[in-house]
DNA sequence: ACTGAAACTCTAGGAGA
DNA sequence: TCTCCTAGAGTTTCAGT
């Protein structure tokens, strides 16, 4: 991947919504090239998808929390992830490095709300919580610097991520 | 904001490019009532904006982390997140209960990078760090459900965090 | 606040270099 | 892989209810 890719990467994660025509100007190449373009970055699974930002608080989320997690017994299988996913409050899940096993992003409408999403973590995975409320989020989710000439190495990982039968 | 308001929030954020027919037959109104109520949202702040979702590996920053950070001098005013938002590596800032006083989440290419990193976020906020390098990302930024009656208390919320001009 | 219609812009894909 | 070109879709606005 080179400049062009990038510069169209970066000025679709600062704005989705952006026109083939905007971006074909922003980056100087004709609209059925951009496009061209775009569709194999889609393909490749450079671009995953688009989505809308919604304030948390508008749709009625507005406490944010993060809850580390660790198996009550590390001898059993950990697919806490998988046993996680059906619950819509939950944003993200990380497998992390350290004493937790796992760090969930979730967001809820009350603390009650999120004392009974705990029990259901706990109930779930069969997992100890350790949670983290946020007070606040000065920024969040900004879009990334992309640069950096993108390697081999990058390009298959790109590649694997995608669908495994994409053409180089 | 109700049903159908939720409804057009909830289907842009899972495909933040869907278009004003595609949405219009979904809820069942005219492409012109959408479009209008779309504009609306976006003027209220209930949708801050779009984005391409990308994957981070194709993208050269394979490596995230948690790092949580703490002032040197808990007399000092508190302005770490304004001194660090010019660092791109930055994905996320969070004000945190507990012991430590933000959580950031960022991006980076190699160890080395967060080495680097975690110098500058150190000097430029003056703050002890801890840092918890994420493995794997089972999944991440998902769309929230949304639901319940928007009350009056959220409206005014999403109201605030937009523009202070908007009409109720 | 929604519908319907008209003018305009964008998208999507084929042909050719 | 790019540019040019064209048909069809989507967007945007306005008048009317």
């Amino acid at each position: 991947m080179e400049e062009i890719d990038r510069a169209i990467v970066a000025a679709l994660t600062a704005d989705g919504r952006l026109s083939y025509t905007d971006l074909a100007e922003k980056v100087g190449l004709s609209v059925s090239a951009v496009h061209q373009r775009v569709r194999r970055l889609e393909q490749r699974g450079v671009i995953r998808g688009y989505a809308a930002r919604v304030s948390f608080e508008a749709v009625d989320l507005p406490l944010s929390a993060f809850v580390a997690i660790r198996p009550f017994d590390p001898s059993q299988p950990d697919d806490a992830p998988e046993r996680l996913a059906h619950l819509p409050e939950i944003d993200s899940c990380y497998s992390v490095a350290g004493e937790d096993f796992y760090l969930l992003l979730v967001r809820v409408a009350s603390p009650a709300d999120l004392e009974r999403l705990l029990q259901e973590i706990r109930t779930a995975a069969n997992v100890t919580t350790r949670t983290t409320v946020v007070l606040s989020t000065p920024y969040e989710n900004r879009p990334p610097k992309i640069n950096g000439e993108l390697s081999a190495r990058a390009r298959s990982r790109a590649a694997g991520e995608a669908a495994g039968s994409t053409a180089g």
